[in-house]
DNA sequence: GCCATATAGTTGCACTTGCAACCATGTCAA
DNA sequence: TTGACATGGTTGCAAGTGCAACTATATGGC
């Protein structure tokens, strides 16, 4: 058999199935999928949009750069997601006065409308998914992903989730 | 307050930080951020590539058709991805003799030889992962995981999981 | 004040992606 | 056999994305 400069590898002990990184993965899109449905074929939004809208509709007024810092998104992919709110008419911005660089934004009525919605639909959509699970391992779960979150934020990058 | 049809949404209601379709991803993009590092920077592939070395790594000669069924991977993402590998000389592709549409996809040598590598070092990233958490609750976090995927299989859609 | 350096946000570019449309082959039924 | 439909795989196109380079403002030392 041909090998490199390390041993063959053994099917059974490379078990691709079994690997947690490739399972997260699958069942982040898998779950994921389900709730885009919502915001992408009603109205047209990516999951950026959407999780900008989720952050201002939760926090409040903040600046595109809290937002970064918040949900470890890249800074461009916000600053685009941001032009398509505003052309939305979702969001308003205004140059922060005590730092002319820096933009405040916040949902206009029409954007609180929308995040109402969709908030509704997202709280009942959780609800869905730890309703299969049951409470109590839901809760054991949510715990064990956010050591995972933590430990790689403690370890050097954090960052995005894709679209 | 600002209200469209529904009521507004209360900022304590609604947790983003604790839904766990939003820390699923975080997780998941975290945990698979480290292990990007090492086919992406020191051999330049996707994730998508080094999926489709580990499935045949792993199951031995299938078809691009056989790939998106096992690992839920669009198909013209697949047949990209087959169309780099081969192009960097990792796998054969040769047409069926008893399905002429279809052709079947082998690891060269080299291919072999990267997958052993790639493949040890994901067994050990996985490793450090469950080290990290403890064996039980990695084997209880796995069969949640499990349970998603499956759900979201059963429901409809399944797919893919972005690079 | 003036310069060097840092930061908020945008833009150009090259690349990846998903979707629909497409080509070639296979299948099944009359 | 032939025609209608299904299937494996590829391609054109219109997004979305990351990165590096850029503009404009801010800040701190001199």
């Amino acid at each position: 058999m041909k090998a490199g400069k390390g041993k063959k590898i053994d099917a059974e002990e490379f078990d691709l199935e079994q690997f947690l990184p490739y399972l997260l993965n699958q069942a982040a899109e898998a779950t994921s999928r389900a709730f885009q449905e919502v915001y992408r074929t009603t109205y047209g939004m990516t999951r950026t949009q959407w999780r900008i809208l989720a952050n201002l509709g939760r926090f409040g007024a903040m600046t595109a750069r809290d937002i970064c810092r918040i949900s470890h998104i890249e800074k461009t992919k916000v600053s685009r997601a941001i032009t398509a709110l505003e052309r939305e008419d979702l969001i308003d911005r205004r140059v922060s006065e005590t730092d002319r660089r820096a933009e405040i934004l916040t949902l206009t009525p029409r954007g609180e409308e929308r995040f109402a919605e969709l908030g509704r639909k997202a709280i009942e959509h959780d609800r869905q998914v730890r309703a299969q699970l049951g409470a109590e391992v839901a809760e054991q779960f949510a715990a064990v992903l956010r050591t995972l979150i933590a430990s790689a934020q403690g370890r050097g990058e954090a960052d995005d989730a894709p679209d």
